[in-house]
RNA sequence: GCUGGUGUAGCACAGUCGGUAGUGCAGCUGAUUCGUAAUCAGCAGGUCGUGUGUUCGAGUCACAUCACCAGCUCCA
């Protein structure tokens, strides 16, 4: 047999282990985790028995990270045993960043639990205890995590297809299902720590039993735990949550609510500013403007299907069970009310692509625990658009609309942080969704076709289960400092609300036609967008967005005149500025407006009045020295003009 | 909503064994008029998240509740 390791290759007769053959050839080292063999991850232990691509694996490539941090999940749940061991085992994967393993104890694993936890790992991994390998038929199986009083292991077997292979791991006295690859040995986890503990649901389902989850992470060596440690502390300093509060962009009062900020005037501002763009820009590309009610009568929303599918997320006002009064509610969506535009009047197919945009606020009752800063929150302000459609200017206008959002998003320095997901329903979950399987096939795999022609086979992930209930979506994601992804702009296809409402337009046969419609956003939620700025630039936003431009510091009392009328012919020119005239040492104001992350800062003093100078500090560069007040203007004017990013 | 953690002045924090609240920054007043990241002095600011209980006495202990943080679930 021939075993191919990329540019060399090894010729066998008798079964080896990809150790041994890898050994041979002096290609495995200590950093050596596992192998990719025919495409599929295995330890170094697998034994191969005919011809074999194989590719060694380190920490360094994905494979290896996976099988070295599900290998510390085992380290974690051995020790979980050692300590309480009436504890019940279910899953530990490695994810993104580390490794959790989910455990159902009556204990509940407090942080000093956690230390104690981390003690007896540090043991094992000492203990140099090897991780074997072995099958079993089904039935052993069931009997071994029977008598090891293992029900959700139990069930997990159960659960497998009849023919699935199902293995076990054996370190020491620790035995779990899984189905590997390990490594060879616990010693290799040399540097790990626990993060934290929290709850999840067994399955992620709700309805089952809340676990505790063990979150943790590992390493190689203790200098990437640290180096990764202090990034993760690195990146929580520019939590929106935090800066965001601290730079006064916003603020919440408890007698407010969850989920209900405060925008502050730098807050009000940014956004502000914002809005008017993206709704310039909107009106630039043939968009109409509208402006509806926040709220309607139940009528509408039975209309449609928000009240069947979305009752629960929405702000009811009035009893929504008595039929006998008005009831009403908050607007989640703008959808059914930008559609009474359209109905406004019989529609021919000369008025088609109808563009409707609005700066839309809605209001959605998130549970109590799901809100978060500006990410996430009860009441919002989206850059909301709907367009209804002849079905041959589909392609054209959702081309136009994923045009418009890498527009708006690599405006403000974004789009470069973005991904796709192609977010489709689930057809096990009918009961979440209008429509049939047929529709759903059908503007799906439309979707599915813009998508590869506009984004690229591959370019995008797929989302089961994460489609509106009455469309798929096109959702364009990003990462908070935290990792956690959110959606930032969305494209969706509705071939369902409009025939709900009864929307139609007589095309040139003088036939009825129902249009298709494509829910859209540019630039998403302000709120949220706002967040993820403040993250990306630490609270820097670049010149064109930030609340203050430009801040004016006179030296001394003699330059306070001089300093208002540049600051008032900036003030002509649309830039913010303001003039800060304390009675304080330069450095002291300084200091103020750095802090503050104040794109430029004046400095003017005797000479600069004699002068008719200026002399700019940049908050990134600091001193650039004198130059005519006018000289200047013409630089700031530029730089907000053409957006850029760098200042 | 669920699990865990955290709530002391605008912010960052101290407060021992239960004995009645402190520091720095910010703010205000005064002096200082100063050249690229903190001038000096004084003043003011707190029902210790809220409520109930235990106690002679609660920031400190217990229970409840609210808010915030992380995770789960759910979503822009």
């Amino acid at each position: 047999m021939k075993i191919n390791f990329g540019e060399r290759v090894l010729e066998k007769d008798a079964p080896l282990s990809v150790f041994e053959a890898a050994s041979e050839l002096e290609l495995a080292s200590r950093a050596t985790l596992c192998a990719v063999v025919n495409g599929e991850v295995k330890e170094m232990t697998y034994i191969l028995e005919g011809d074999a691509d194989v590719r060694l694996c380190t920490f360094d490539d994905e494979e290896g990270k996976k099988v070295f941090r599900h290998t510390a999940a085992h380290v974690l749940a051995q020790a979980v045993k050692r300590l309480y061991p009436e504890t019940k085992l279910t899953i530990g994967p490695a994810i993104d960043g580390g490794f959790y393993y989910d455990f159902d104890s009556e204990t509940s694993f407090t942080p000093d639990i956690l230390k104690a936890l981390e003690d007896e790992m540090k043991k094992i991994v000492r203990e140099n205890i090897k991780l074997e390998r072995f099958e079993l038929p089904r039935d052993e199986a069931i009997a071994l995590m029977t008598e090891k009083n293992e029900p959700y292991k139990v069930q997990l077997i159960e659960e497998l297809p009849a023919d699935a292979v199902i293995s076990f791991y054996r370190q020491g006295e620790f035995v779990d299902l899984c189905a590997g690859p390990h490594l060879f040995s616990t010693a290799a986890i040399k540097a790990f720590k626990l993060t934290q503990c929290t709850g999840a649901y067994w399955k992620g389902d709700q309805k089952n039993k809340m676990l505790q989850r063990v979150y943790g992470t590992a390493f190689p060596s203790k200098d990437e735990l640290k180096a990764h440690l202090e990034a993760i502390e690195e990146a929580k300093k520019r939590d929106h949550n935090k800066l965001g509060r601290d730079l006064e962009y916003f603020t919440t009062v408890d007698s407010i609510g969850q989920g209900l900020p405060i925008m502050l005037p730098k807050g009000a501002r940014t956004i502000q500013l914002l809005q008017r763009w993206v709704e310039d820009e909107e009106q630039r590309r043939g968009y109409m403007l509208t402006k509806t009610p926040l709220m309607a009568k139940r009528d509408l929303y039975r209309i449609s299907g928000h009240w069947d599918h979305y009752l629960d997320g929405m702000f009811i006002l009035g009893d929504p069970y008595d039929e006998t009064k008005e009831c009403f509610a908050l607007r989640p969506m703008t959808c059914p009310f930008q559609y009474q535009v359209f109905l406004n009047k019989k529609r021919s197919y000369r008025d088609l692509p109808m563009r409707l945009g609005e700066t839309s606020t809605l209001f959605r009752n998130e549970d109590s625990g799901e809100m978060h800063g500006l990410i996430r929150v009860r009441q919002f302000t989206i850059s909301e658009g709907h367009l209804i459609l002849r079905p041959d200017q589909l392609s054209e206008e959702f081309k136009g609309c994923l045009e418009l959002a890498k527009y708006c998003l690599s405006a403000v320095g974004l789009w470069e942080d973005c991904y796709f997901r192609f977010s489709q329903w689930d057809p096990a979950r009918t009961d979440k969704y209008e429509g049939t399987p047929e529709q759903w096939n059908e503007a799906q795999s439309i979707m599915g076709e813009l998508l590869d022609e506009y984004l690229g086979k591959g370019n995008y992930s797929i989302g089961i289960d994460e489609a509106a209930f009455y469309g798929p979506k096109l959702d364009i994601q990003m990462k908070n400092v935290h990792g956690k992804e959110d959606t930032l702009v969305t494209i969706q296809i509705d071939m369902l609300l409009a025939k709900k409402f009864g929307m139609e337009y007589t095309d040139q046969n003088d036939t009825r036609v129902t249009p298709y419609i494509i829910h859209r956003t540019s630039l998403g939620c302000y709120e949220r967008t706002l967040a993820l700025l403040i993250e990306k630039y630490a609270g820097a936003l670049p010149m064109w967005m930030a609340p203050e431009q430009i801040r004016i510091l006179p030296i001394g009392d003699e330059q306070a005149e001089y300093a208002n009328d540049i600051a008032n012919k900036a003030r002509d020119l649309g830039m913010r500025v303001t003039v800060d005239a304390r009675n304080e040492k330069i450095g002291y104001k300084i200091r103020a407006a750095q802090l503050e992350k104040i794109p430029y800062m004046l400095v003017i003093g005797e000479k600069e009045m004699a002068e008719g100078t200026v002399s700019p500090r940049s908050r990134k560069s600091g001193d650039m020295g004198a130059m005519p007040a006018s000289e200047f203007l013409a630089f700031a004017a530029e730089q907000i003009r053409t957006k850029n990013l760098e200042n």
